[in-house]
DNA sequence: AATGAATGAGGCTTCATTCAT
DNA sequence: CATGAATGAAGCCTCATTCAT
């Protein structure tokens, strides 16, 4: 799929303005310019403002999907796949942040935008970790009554760990460096796997 | 329920419209009329739709600390206590789940909204959680290395489970009296709790 | 004609507002404060804002009326009844300052509201000057062809020497105890009037 | 008269509305109109309503300062550049009337607006009479003991028989052939400059 | 493909006015 | 007579969108 250069700086310097300010406050004027346009070129891409905020979306979706079919292929145990998921997460490029914000403001809900429509692509957003907790579970690798529940839940740990991520009000920053731990750690414990003997 | 005041009143029609549309597209005129009330009366009890939004959440912020204050001065074990905060939070009343809407989107840093006054408003939160988990380190009723990372991560465990609170996409709905059951159990892993000696 | 007191407050607040600010600008909340009466008072005196306004001027009209007739009825030349009329511009009370500058703004048409009716109220407003320079031509106490004008000018040179009201931009401030003679001196040469031989 | 900009319409269109209605009752929507274009074309050309007052009004000064500068540098004497003053104001062009109006409703300090901008733009307007009168009584030419009020006295003079511009309530309206030869004979007895030797 | 001048719907906010007490 | 809570018309201003170039 050949993607211009253009809409693609457009997808970013969108990202980053929704991200920051919200779909209402963000300016098409702004984005334009940030993405090295005028303000009119903006509608030769994007029908309007809602589907430049879609096409961000879906081109979040697509990559979260990319990465985890990536994963999902690797010829490894579950746990070592969690570890892999983990370590994607929190090492995700600087550049990709708003994009995460975006998304996080929808997996967990708390947006209002467009839920029709976000419904739509979300349903399309492959949930490795879902995937690899049912697995796991199955294979006696992991233990606990709701493996979907707890992909989500552990979905849920890692935004809150994500560097660059806002973290919630008044939580301490976890040194860089601890987050996967801590992370792992957590999962081992939510998860019932056994340090190795 | 008999609403008291106006100034009540007010908070209330604004919370929901704005927990259901944001604060952008939320519109004055029409909090005003679900409240009972002409446009121009908002300007009576608020200076603007920013000082009505900020309101919201003050009342927000206080009604939750009233109910930890509640908790905290139970005479129970830490455990007990976070039965307590479980059943609380799964069995809020329907029309503050507007409020908790708001708070969640605040207090998980998704929101774009006046980030310097809700830093304000949200260092007066009290976070019951994070108390209880750090008495019950010290005491020896819970195992953790990160007490108060922790009492954030329960936290948003019970955030994806409250009822009416939306929850992720994707994540299968847990039945209403299963809630609690499961959130327990999550959390007596992450702190270490045995179950019966 | 008897005036209440209240009613009086409220022309003086009114004048004091409208002078300061403008018709529209001026608020009947805060008129209605300075005259010591509640916002809804203002209307068992005055149909609406306008209806003040225009008391305001009719008032003013009413009392310089007064002034003139006083003065036009002095047994003194000519001549002396114009110092009469010039000292008693320049030694206005105070409190009617508002007045005169709501005159002013009106009198010399530079004012927006209500022309219509202030052509009215204005058409009722004794112009002293205006009748003593033609008195005065008549007698061959002044000499000028156009006496009715000469009397609108002299005015205006009156306006604009009176203490508080403020002057032109960039005119030099005169001294009080020099304003009287400086008057007199150019009507003198206005009227062509002789001094003493 | 071909207008070059949308700039120049909008403050002819601006001056009209103001001279007419008065800054608050003015519609933005009404000037944008008369200026042929739409509302919200105004806010290319100006920041807000305030600032297209202010344009308008720096617009007047700068007309104004150009008239003077011409007359100014006139190789001619006193008498003869006051007759080209004289004869400059009794015959503006009709369209310009609306800024005179706003001019004099500044300049004779009746108007509320923003006092503090106008006191700056003011202080750039050139007052040719003072300058006139003043070099006059150096020469010998003119004699007054007040130079400088005098050119304001001459200043409100004029402006009460500018055709247009509303006189003064009361006042007959001078043919307007006449108008040159009462101001001219008034100037020269104020400023006590002989006829013919 | 690119632009940006022009537009006007929409929304917040003010404040004169009303009216029940 | 007096009040002030409540109202809603009116107007400024923003900004997504259009379209002629």
């Amino acid at each position: 799929m050949e993607m211009p250069t253009k809409r693609l700086e457009l997808l970013y310097a969108a990202a980053r303005a929704f991200a920051e300010q919200g779909f209402d406050s963000a300016n098409i004027n702004e984005i334009a310019s940030q993405a090295g346009l005028g303000k009119g070129t903006v509608y030769l891409y994007f029908a309007n403002k809602k589907a430049l905020y879609l096409g961000v979306i879906e081109y979040t979706v697509t990559s979260f999907n990319n990465l985890a079919d990536h994963i999902m292929a690797l010829p490894v145990s579950n746990w070592e796949k969690i570890e892999q998921v983990v370590h994607t997460f929190l090492t995700l490029d600087e550049e990709f942040i708003p994009f995460l914000t975006l998304w996080a403001r929808h997996q967990f809900h708390h947006a209002t935008e467009f839920q029709e429509d976000m419904a739509q692509i979300f349903s399309r957003l492959r949930q490795p970790l879902c995937e690899i907790v049912a697995a796991g579970v199955e294979q006696g690798e992991f233990h606990t009554e709701y493996p979907e529940t707890m992909g989500y839940v552990i979905l849920s740990l890692l935004a809150m760990l994500v560097p660059e991520l806002q973290v919630p009000y008044g939580m301490p920053t976890i040194p860089r460096d601890q987050r996967s731990t801590l992370a792992l750690d957590v999962i081992r414990k939510i998860l019932g796997v056994n340090l190795e003997p």
